[in-house]
Formats: C-alpha cells, sequence, structure tokens
DNA sequence: AGCCCTAAACATA
DNA sequence: TATGTTTAGGGCT
C-alpha cells in the first residue's frame, strides 16, 4: 500500500530530480562518480537516467513540467515531496532495501540537487537533523542493527507500510496514550528512564530492536562476510537473557493464534518485539539470500533467532531447538506462514507439503533454508504443527510424542499446552537423541533449499486448519 | 486537525 | 562525533 508510489518514478516527483532513479543496476551507488554534474538537459526526466541531475538547483527546474505534482507547487525547497518520501525513495532505490543513515545522506546529496552542495558539515545540520528525525518519527521507517558493518544501523521501509504517519496502531491494549509514543514502543523505552524499571539494558538492545545480528551483508560492504560466519548456534545458547519469558510466550501465541489471519509486520512489531524483529529480519535476509552479494544467511538466521529466545536455562535451550524444529515441522507444512514475507522464505518447502525435512536443529547447510524461514513463522508454525499433530512431522522425524491434541482445533489453541508438550518433546529429543550423540533423525536433506522466489508475495497460507 | 519542516535537547555508542 | 529519539513551535492545507 501505500508505498508512495514512490515507486513513482513518475510523476509524483519533482521534475528536478527524480530520486528514484538511482542507477538501478549499481549495487548501492557509493562510490558514485558525482559524474552527475551534468545537469543537463534532460533535467525533469534525467533524473532516472542517472545523475540525479545537475546542480540545476530544484527551484528551477520544476517547472510546469511536473504537472504531475499533486499539490502543484513544491513544497520545500527541493520539491514537493516531502523528508519521508525522499527517504523512502532512497531505501528503495538501494539493492537491499536498506540503507544507512551516512548512506542516506548521501543519497540525498547524490540525487537530490538542492541537497547537492549541502553536503558538507556546515550545511548539512539542519537537513541531516530532519531526516534524522523523520526515520524516528515514522513507522513506516524501521531500523534493523546492523552489526556488520559496526556503522549504524540499516534503515528499512517498513514491509506494512507503515505509512507515513507514525505508528498508531498499537492494538489497544493497554498502556499506551499517545499513538505516537506508541509508535515504536521499542524506541520509547530506551530514553526517559526514571518512570520503568525496565532494563533496557544497554547497547543496542532497546528491547524492542533487534537484539542482535548481524544485520545483512551490506550490499556494498562486503568484507562483512565475517561476522556472518560468526554466529551460529552459540549466540543462541548464551544470549539468553534480555527477554522475559512474558513477553516470548505471548508473542508466540499471538502468532500462532493469527496464523490464519497473520498479524501484520507492523503489528507484530508492535506485539512483540522480538518475533517481530525476527520477521523483518527474516525476510530481509532473506532477500540478502537471494541477493549475490549476500553472503551466506544461515549464520544470520541463527543469530536472528537468538534474540527471540529469551528464554533461560533450559526452557530456553528448548525452545530454541523447538524453533528449529518448528522450522522442520514448517518446511513440510510449508505453510502456516503468515503474511507474505515470511511466506516469501517458506516458499522453498512450500509444496513441499510432504516433503521430509532436515532436521532443524543442527543447522546443516541444506538447511539454511529451512532456518531462515523458521525464524518467524516458526512460532505459528510450530504450533500449528504441533497441534495439528501434523503427522509429517511426527511420522519422519521426531521420535517424541508430538501427537498432541490432535483433535484440538486450531482456534482452541492453548499455547500453553503446546509450549509444555514441545518442551517436553524437545527435552526429550534433546536427551534422547541430541545427547546421546546419536542424532540421527532419519530426515532426508531433500531440502530443496534453494531457489526462493525472490519475492513471492503471495504468501501461501496453506496450513489448511480445517 | 493533521502533516511537515525545523530546531534543539538528550541519550548512546 | 555520529546516531537516534523526542519534544516543541510554526507554517500550510
Amino acid at each position: 500500500m501505500a508505498e508512495p508510489a514512490g515507486a513513482a518514478a513518475s510523476p509524483d516527483i519533482d521534475p528536478d530530480f527524480e530520486p528514484q532513479s538511482r542507477p538501478r543496476s549499481c549495487t548501492w551507488p557509493l562510490p558514485r562518480p558525482e559524474a552527475e554534474t551534468g545537469g543537463a538537459a534532460g533535467a525533469a526526466e534525467e533524473g532516472a537516467g542517472g545523475a540525479a541531475a545537475g546542480p540545476g538547483r530544484a527551484e528551477g527546474a520544476r517547472a510546469g513540467g511536473a504537472a504531475a505534482r499533486k499539490g502543484g507547487s513544491r513544497r520545500n525547497a527541493w520539491g514537493s515531496q516531502s523528508y519521508a518520501e525522499l527517504i523512502s525513495q532512497a531505501i528503495e532505490s538501494a539493492p537491499e532495501k536498506r540503507l544507512t543513515l551516512a548512506q542516506i545522506y548521501e543519497w540525498m546529496v547524490r540525487s537530490v540537487p538542492y541537497f547537492k552542495d549541502k553536503g558538507d558539515s556546515n550545511s548539512s545540520a539542519g537537513w541531516k537533523n530532519s531526516i534524522r528525525h523523520n526515520l524516528s518519527l515514522h513507522s513506516k521507517f524501521i531500523k534493523v542493527h546492523n552489526e556488520a558493518t559496526g556503522k549504524s544501523s540499516w534503515w528499512m521501509l517498513n514491509p506494512e507500510g507503515g505509512k507515513s504517519g507514525k505508528a498508531p496502531r498499537r492494538r489497544a491494549a493497554s498502556m499506551d496514550n499517545s499513538s505516537k509514543l506508541a509508535k515504536v514502543r521499542g524506541k520509547a523505552s530506551r530514553k526517559k528512564p526514571p518512570l520503568q524499571s525496565a532494563p533496557e539494558s544497554s547497547a543496542d538492545s532497546p528491547g524492542s530492536q533487534f537484539p542482535k545480528w548481524p544485520g545483512s551483508p551490506s550490499s556494498r560492504s562486503n568484507e562483512d562476510s565475517d561476522v556472518w560466519n560468526t554466529f551460529r548456534l552459540s549466540p543462541i545458547l548464551t544470549e539468553q537473557d534480555d527477554l522475559h519469558d512474558e513477553e516470548l510466550l505471548p508473542s508466540l501465541v499471538y502468532s500462532s493464534a493469527s496464523s490464519n489471519v497473520p498479524p501484520t509486520v507492523t503489528e507484530e512489531l508492535e506485539l512483540i518485539d522480538g518475533l517481530n524483529l525476527i520477521h523483518f529480519s527474516a525476510p530481509q535476509t532473506l532477500e540478502a539470500l537471494l541477493t549475490p552479494s549476500s553472503p551466506p544467511p544461515r549464520d544470520v538466521m541463527m543469530t536472528q533467532v537468538d534474540p527471540v529466545l529469551p528464554q533461560t536455562g533450559n526452557r530456553m535451550s528448548s525452545r530454541t531447538l523447538l524453533l528449529l524444529g518448528g522450522q522442520a515441522a514448517q518446511s513440510k507444512m510449508s505453510s502456516g506462514n503468515p503474511r507474505g514475507k515470511p511466506a516469501e522464505q517458506q516458499a522453498e518447502p512450500v509444496g513441499a507439503s510432504v516433503l521430509p525435512s532436515t532436521l532443524p536443529i543442527v543447522t546443516s547447510p541444506q538447511n539454511t533454508a529451512s532456518i531462515t524461514s523458521l525464524k518467524a513463522p516458526v512460532s505459528a508454525t510450530t504450533a500449528q504443527s504441533v497441534q495439528l499433530g501434523s503427522p509429517v512431522l511426527l511420522s519422519s522425524a521426531s521420535p517424541a510424542p508430538l501427537g498432541l491434541n490432535q483433535d484440538r482445533l486450531p482456534t482452541d489453541l492453548d499455547i500453553d499446552m503446546y509450549m509444555e508438550n514441545l518442551e517436553c518433546d524437545m527435552d526429550y529429543i534433546i536427551n534422547s537423541e541430541l545427547m546421546d550423540g546419536g542424532l540421527d533423525f532419519n530426515f532426508e536433506p531433500i531440502l530443496p533449499t534453494p531457489s526462493y522466489p525472490s519475492t513471492s508475495q503471495a504468501s501461501n497460507h496453506t496450513w489448511v486448519p480445517s
């Protein structure tokens, strides 16, 4: 929705520049030769071409050509687009649909004539401040932690299209008054301290935000790949503190419950911190996966997962496994993925409803994909599978007695039950299988892993509960 | 009233 | 210092 036509490549944009333009082909044009100068002629359209037009200064150009302009005349020195729109375009223009703040600045300078000569620290203060302000303010922008580069966070467009407004949603619930604050609960929590005892702890973990996962390899950056390799299961086992169970469970509940009617990403965002993150990141990662430039995601996935598993100790591990397992289930079920994004990932397994899945827990190369999918949907899926008593899973994989409540309908999901069962199950598995070292789940590595439909938004909600 | 821009205070890393 | 988050005020529609 809504994404402002951003794409709009056409009309909406000011003639002066057409941000979106960006050199499509290349990966985020960092080094970009300032070639643009030309300015030239075609100015108006030119944008697309590449150079964002010359220094033609925004003002001038606009000329009538812009017929399209909505209101009519430019509202700002650079045109009629708002900062938010510009930012959106900047992000969209990036191959991976994400940019760091600095990159956004660059894009602005590079693509919007008006800012062209305002890149220096002197003159940039104001508009940069506005950029930052907009990023934080609008829910349409989401911040993804970017450890990989050690730089600032990645800013992406909220898949849900947080619309340009602040984020008012936040489903009712209790607290919260001003919709604005609600926006990204995560963010809000950090600053004003005195009020809550919330352990925002520190670092980047504004609780809500993405705990920690190596962003993704920056399309441009490359060397980051190392980071990717560094993460694996370890994090999962180690980082168990940040989240509270309470949060987690609810999250799961929510997810599973809504499997049919997947909450929107945004919603989840608001609802669940951890999970939510996962959702996002996953998809993103997925993209990364798909994207040639991106390195192996598996690590990432794992990393991502861990944040979600805030559990502690035993339970935690169980859950972790659970999640992983869920993935497996998921692959077989290939269904329950809510919302489109996650769907993408699942796409892989899709159709494989009958396929045996590989064993999750162990991150096998093949599983990479699966794992990927694991993240978000997992929760839901897991529950579902269990609930439904996914035969496949049971039969092929877990030796454990997962076949619980098959009689139950999804509607009356009793997460607790699941969890308990699952946990037990997991424990069981762990003990029996893993611990023994005999990890032999007979899973044929049939995972079709590879080809993900790059972006099949069409979520395949296949999980018919019936 | 809502959107947007701008400025600025704070906080963090 | 760069990033981020919030709050405030003012202009526009």
